[in-house]
DNA sequence: GAGCACTGC
């Protein structure tokens, strides 16, 4: 990397982009990577008198990138991290007074706007990274879009300045969304790459829905690249861990057996360097891939994705492509979270390219054909606010007093039905009443960094008296899996696992106990770092969720202070274990699941009685017998539907949640979005045409599976129904 | 009778 900010592209441009941020209230800014727009412009707005009105903030989607940009910037400055410029991000806020420039990450941002929709601390806004679509920066889209339409800013002395950065053309979207603003071009300094298409795969393949072995396939590529080309390093991309492990076994046993004094063409090539690397591999390991080869060592490094945006490593001239990436989408129909291996977009292949040309010209292979580009993927890749579950992006939305969700300015809007669940689930958690008003506890949930129902969860554990139990669960749940599980210790990985769940909470019967009990071990331990390796568990994750643990009780705490604050009676009776699954219900009641009549699965109370399975991970899974009703934290579906981390529940607990939840299903749905599709602004009182004791509710609380699915699901399909009739006749007039 | 891409508050 440059470290000399004179050779950079943008300081031609200086003057040029000043002036359109002075003549424009916003601006779109394109340039590659290496352009220093994220590094530079931030100081040219500062010397030319912007920090004299408010901060220049700068958004990153990244935690890394946020402090790593900062502490360059302040180098640059030669002023010391935390003055000048400074950076916050979750855990960490280097700010001071005297900060002029800030980097932050937009989860951050967001949470400002939380108390400040007008951002007044700001003289300027730069969304950075716009391209990748995060959804965090797609909200801060429309919030900002919002501000200017609303004409709040006009109470400021000086209008806020809003200037988004992208690394690909697609800038004319922003452009357009922002109200047509110029767009700013800065050439970048990639150096060409020659991409190749390679046909081992091809569009018919895809068509046959047959699974495509493209691992063996990237193996041929690489390996042909490493007996022909002339020397320079080689990044692959694959989609997971298992695929990368397969892949660098063949591609170790392969060039094992070379000769280099015949086989090979560029004879200064001696050896090949295998170097795997994937987000849950531990820090150190990671670290290698930077590592510069020995002289006549061509280094092999074999990625995820993560290799594509949070990890640059340089001198990289061959980049092989499997056109595949593993992506999460939520079905909110069913409620089904699935992590499936689907085609990158076109966009996403020319960035995967880029990365052969950041030092010198290079080369792309693609192990695909070009039919298979141009009929199996798209041009970009699905944003992120169009395939997760938004009740979190809702809730947000609604504290900061945005109530019309549907018409609310998206870049890119997510499916009606999308949002309608998250009010749903709102709805049901009490966060918003029937039309779709924030609520007392709603404003309590939205202080937590946690995802709607674990935040109900920590409240009422709190009002019950067993948060001890409750956060160290609800922290542990939001960092990553703590327990480790390597190909070839399996076996000492699931004993050791057995042992300390069998040992500890409650004779293993809940997995929400096993993560409690693994908690505990590791904050009482001296040497947790050793325990943990010793016992197949993660210490990174572990650390995670103790500072996490940290956050949620200090939020906690300061909400059990209010006289507001809900208090529950306290069912002495209930053993600590069954303690800790009560409270849990209270988040989770809608994530309930009733043993079949036949088989070994369950049938969901929720999404329409899906049939599901205990996963293979958990403590109960061939205990299935000895169950009759369940809680689960999430619902996979991979090779089958599986409920993840799972406890055994009384029916009695969850009895008198479960007719709210369908009441809303049956009546409250529409009634939600009423306030937001009346044009007269006089919200219609859907309470009369609401009943709350109607046969249909009756019906739920008396367990009628059956009829209950059938219920929910056309009353949804009704309340859709209504709306896009409304939208219809309402575009008519 | 299995498998976990990647972020973030």
């Amino acid at each position: 990397m440059a470290s000399n900010s004179t050779e950079l592209p943008i300081r031609k441009f200086k003057k040029d982009i000043l002036r359109a941020v002075d003549r424009s209230q916003s601006l779109v800014v394109v340039g590659q990577t290496g352009s220093g727009k994220t590094t530079q412009l931030p100081k040219y707005l500062c010397r030319s008198g912007y920090s004299k009105h408010g901060l220049i903030g700068v958004t990153q989607p990244r935690r890394v990138a946020a402090m790593s940009v900062a502490r360059r910037v302040a180098e640059e400055l030669d002023c010391e991290l935390g003055t000048k410029v400074g950076y916050q991000v979750r855990f960490d806020d280097c700010t001071s007074k005297e900060t002029t420039i800030k980097y932050m990450t937009d989860g951050c941002l967001l949470r400002e706007f939380l108390d400040d929709r007008e951002l007044s601390r700001y003289s300027v806004i730069i969304l950075d990274e716009a391209h990748e679509r995060s959804l965090d920066t797609d909200i801060l889209f429309g919030l900002v879009n919002q501000l200017f339409l609303s004409g709040l800013s006009t109470k400021r002395k000086y209008p806020l300045k809003v200037i988004v950065m992208s690394a690909t053309l697609d800038a004319g979207k922003f452009s357009e969304f922002l109200g047509n603003c110029p767009i700013f071009e800065i050439p970048g300094r990639l150096h060409p790459v020659k991409e190749i298409f390679c046909d081992l795969v091809e569009a018919k393949d895809m068509e046959r829905n047959a699974t495509i072995n493209y691992v063996s396939k990237v193996v041929e590529v690489v390996m042909e690249i490493h007996l022909e080309q002339k020397q320079g390093d080689i990044l692959v991309f694959l989609t997971g861990q298992a695929e990368i492990e397969q892949c660098c076994d063949m591609l170790f046993k392969k060039s094992e057996h070379l000769d280099y004094r015949h086989d090979v063409s560029d004879r200064s090539v001696k050896a090949l360097m295998v170097l795997p690397v994937y987000g849950s591999m531990p820090t150190e390991m990671q670290r290698r891939i930077f590592e510069p080869p020995e002289p006549g060592v061509r280094k092999c490094v074999v990625a995820t994705n993560i290799a594509g945006t949070s990890l640059t490593i340089d001198g990289i001239k061959y980049v092989v492509d499997s056109g595949f990436v593993k992506q999460m989408s939520y079905n909110p129909r069913t409620g089904l979270d699935s992590l499936q291996v689907v085609p990158i977009s076109r966009s996403e292949a020319t960035q995967r390219s880029g990365r052969a040309g950041r030092t010198s010209p290079g080369k792309s292979y693609r192990i695909y054909s070009k039919d298979f580009y141009e009929q199996c993927m798209t041009e970009d890749m699905i944003p992120e606010i169009q395939r997760t579950s938004l009740s979190s992006v809702v809730l947000n939305l609604k504290c900061m007093g945005i109530h019309n969700i549907l018409e609310f300015p998206y870049v890119d809007p997510p499916e009606e039905r999308m949002l309608l669940e998250a009010l749903r689930q709102l709805f049901y958690f009490g966060a918003i009443d029937r039309k779709g008003h924030i609520q007392p506890l709603g404003h309590l949930m939205v202080e937590y960094p946690l995802p709607p129902g674990l935040s109900r969860a920590v409240i009422y554990s709190g009002a019950l008296d067993c948060h001890h139990q409750v956060l160290p669960v609800a922290a542990m749940l939001s960092s990553e899996n703590v327990f480790i599980r390597p190909a070839d210790e399996r076996k000492q990985a699931d004993a050791a696992k057995a042992h300390k769940r069998l040992s500890r909470m409650g004779g293993g019967t809940s997995d929400f106990g096993s993560l409690l009990a693994v908690f505990r071990c590791c904050s009482q331990s001296d040497s947790s770092s050793a325990w943990c390796r010793e016992n197949y568990i993660h210490w990174r994750a572990v650390k995670m969720a103790m500072s996490v643990h940290d956050q949620l009780q200090s939020i906690l705490s300061k909400q059990m202070k209010r006289s507001d604050f809900p208090k529950e009676k306290v069912d002495s009776s209930l053993k600590k274990e069954s303690l800790l699954s009560k409270a849990l219900c209270s988040g989770f009641f809608g994530n309930v699941a009733r043993r079949a009549t036949s088989g070994r699965g369950f049938r969901t109370m929720e999404g329409h009685g899906t049939y599901v399975f205990i996963h293979p991970s958990s403590v109960l899974f061939g205990r299935e017998d000895e169950l009759d009703w369940v809680m689960f934290h999430e619902i996979v579906w991979t090779s089958k539907v599986f409920m993840r981390t799972v406890c055994s529940i009384d029916y009695d607990w969850v009895k008198d949640l479960l007719p709210r939840l369908h009441e809303v299903d049956a009546y409250g749905l529409s009634g939600c979005l009423k306030p937001e599709i009346n044009e007269s602004g006089d919200p219609t009182d859907t309470e009369k045409d609401t009943p709350t004791n109607t046969p249909a509710v009756k019906k739920v609380a008396e367990k009628e599976e059956k009829s209950l699915k059938r219920n929910s699901e056309s009353a949804i399909s009704e309340a859709r129904q209504r709306y896009l009739e409304r939208k219809k006749a309402k575009t008519v007039r």
